[in-house]
RNA sequence: GGCGGCGUAGCUCAGUGGUAGAGCAGGGGAAUCAUAAUCCCUUGGUCGGUGGUUCAAAUCCGCCCGCCGCUACCA
């Protein structure tokens, strides 16, 4: 039976290019949204861009543009970026779009239906770098006297009418909702840091701004335009057809998962359920934070000019290279280092050596001791049988977002295929003992095809190729058709490398 | 200040009571089917420090040190 799976990455908000951190939260996803097709599961995979604030308006300006020409463009660089790190969304969402505000306009009025939302006015210090209000004690004063809230934005003092969300109402629910739904954030780090900031007390939120325009418009109090997080989070929403509940996509709500960058937990997983809960929505099920990049051990900012633009990385290493490197480097939800001597090291020793060599050097046994077709099934080995329960360990650690322990499970596979093979040196059995040299490859063909099936998420083109190289029809190489063995006499085409080594140029 | 995470081989990390592990890097050997790839063996750690519980502690408890995150407060 197909089960749904609905699948996003935050709304990547438009105020600069695309770099690895973009890159690597929609790779994640990505790789999850592939499993669960090969799975068999109906998939609905979301990315966007998050297009309004006072931030992009006034980046607009200095670009000399009108807000909707500046977002048009940067949106464009990241639908770009998304196709060249080969992600599958199903859709890309901007919140722009008619269909978008629409949605927002409908929550909305939900909200102030359930007597969730009050008007009053704010004062106090908000740091538009941040999109946040801060208290006066959270702030110091630099040199130059402007203030700075505590994330080094400076801060300006706003006073203005504003609609409140009735937050503060939400604590106990909330401590309730995460009690009976463990696993509702993680991993453990985060949690613990949500649980214990709903304990501390939530004060009402501010929801609404009048002192800019670049955003949605309060139903029926058209000088107010929304607060930036609930237009942004509601796109999850937008997506599948809210508020008509007989949308195509409907079926998809709650969200199985909201990938989310440390920085927008908190919005992820206090504010967005209470909006939902308010609004008698069901929370999504699950946010994971994953952790961020430092590049060559520094972190990445733009003064320092370090900061990675994952197209170039592409450009040099090949696509499915990176794609490996970043989640088989580091656990995701941890901060990881990105190097390039990790990178290369990763991808000579474990793509191209272990895996590109080890088929390479099949293959070409294959052919020419075996007609370049498939042997006869083997009986069974150790080898094999580690091999048939791949997908099953894949499966588990993906469940857990532990991409890095499903890449070790692989591998642990492929390095016992290298010792077979040369344990069992099919090579010198071709003069010996040219039946059991058939069986030995047979199980080495086996071994490749289950291990090409269960990485197709990570790397698409390079297993694709693969795939192609060991004779598996395009319709066979879902999950369930490892179950079936493949025929004696499929041929195989001859073999060229998946992997190249790579060589760093001198000079 | 409070809460939480982390501190294990040169590097990245796994290991939650019972003789210290993996990958990479380093050293030696084998093989030559293969992208000079692979395989086998191997060097290397007083498991941050300290005190305690236990027949037995990397693993449990106390204190301390260091790094990181969240949060609070400020005389």
């Amino acid at each position: 039976m197909t089960a749904n799976f609905y699948i996003t990455t935050p709304i990547y908000y438009v105020n600069g290019a695309p770099h690895i951190g973009h890159a690597y939260t929609s790779i994640a996803a990505d790789v999850l949204a592939r499993w669960h097709r090969l799975a068999g599961d109906s998939v609905f995979f979301l990315t966007g861009t998050d297009e309004h604030g006072q931030k992009v308006e006034r980046a607009a300006q200095e670009a000399g543009l009108d807000p909707q020409a500046f977002t048009d463009r940067i949106a464009a660089d990241f639908r770009d970026m998304a196709a060249r790190m080969g992600i599958s969304n199903d859709d890309f969402i901007r919140t722009t779009e008619p269909r978008h505000k629409h949605a927002c306009a409908a929550l909305w009025q939900r909200l102030v239906a359930a007597d969730a939302i009050y008007l009053d006015h704010y004062e106090g210090w908000y740091a538009l770098r941040d999109e946040a209000f801060y208290g006066e004690d959270e702030l110091t004063t630099r040199a130059d006297g402007v203030r700075i809230a505590p994330s080094g934005a400076p801060v300006e003092w706003v006073r203005e009418p504003s609609y409140f969300f009735r937050l503060s109402a939400w604590q106990d629910k909330l401590l309730a909702f995460y009690d009976e739904h463990p696993d509702f954030i993680a991993p453990t780090a985060r949690r613990n840091e949500v649980l214990s900031f709903v304990r501390a007390g939530l004060a009402d939120l501010s929801i609404s701004r009048t002192s800019f325009r670049w955003g949605i418009p309060v139903p029926g109090d058209p000088a107010h335009v929304m607060y930036v997080w609930l237009d942004a989070l509601v796109n999850y929403l937008t997506a599948i057809g809210y508020p008509d509940t007989d949308a195509a996509r409907a079926s998809f709500w709650p969200a199985d998962l909201h990938v989310v960058g440390k920085e927008i937990v908190r919005f992820h997983a206090v504010f967005w359920p209470a909006f939902l809960m308010a609004a008698g929505i069901a929370p999504p099920r699950r946010v994971y934070s994953h952790g961020w990049w430092t590049v060559e051990g520094e972190k990445m900012s733009k003064s320092v000019g370090n900061v990675i633009d994952p197209r170039a990385l592409v450009d040099e290493f090949g696509l499915d290279a990176v794609r490996f490197f970043l989640l088989r480097e580091v656990p995701f939800g941890q901060d990881g280092d990105f190097s390039r001597r990790a990178l290369i090291s990763r991808l000579n020793n474990e793509l191209a050596n272990d895996l590109g060599n080890l088929a390479q050097r099949v293959l070409t046994l294959l052919q020419r001791n075996c007609a370049g077709e498939w042997p006869a099934p083997a009986a069974t080995t150790p080898l094999a049988e580690a091999a048939a329960a791949l997908p099953g360990a894949v499966r588990a650690r993906l469940d857990r977002l532990a991409f890095h322990e499903a890449l070790e499970e692989v591998w642990r596979v492929i390095r016992a295929a290298n010792a077979y093979i040369d344990h069992q040196a099919p090579w010198a059995l071709r003069k010996t003992d040219p039946a059991r040299m058939a069986e030995v490859l047979r199980v080495l063909l086996d071994t490749l095809r289950s291990v090409a099936v269960v990485l197709q998420p990570v790397m698409p083109g390079s297993m694709t190729a693969m795939l192609d190289q060991l004779g598996v029809p395009a319709q066979a190489r879902d999950l369930a058709a490892l179950d079936t063995a493949m025929a004696a006499g499929t041929p195989l085409p001859s073999p060229s490398g998946v992997f190249p080594r790579f060589v760093e140029a001198v000079g």
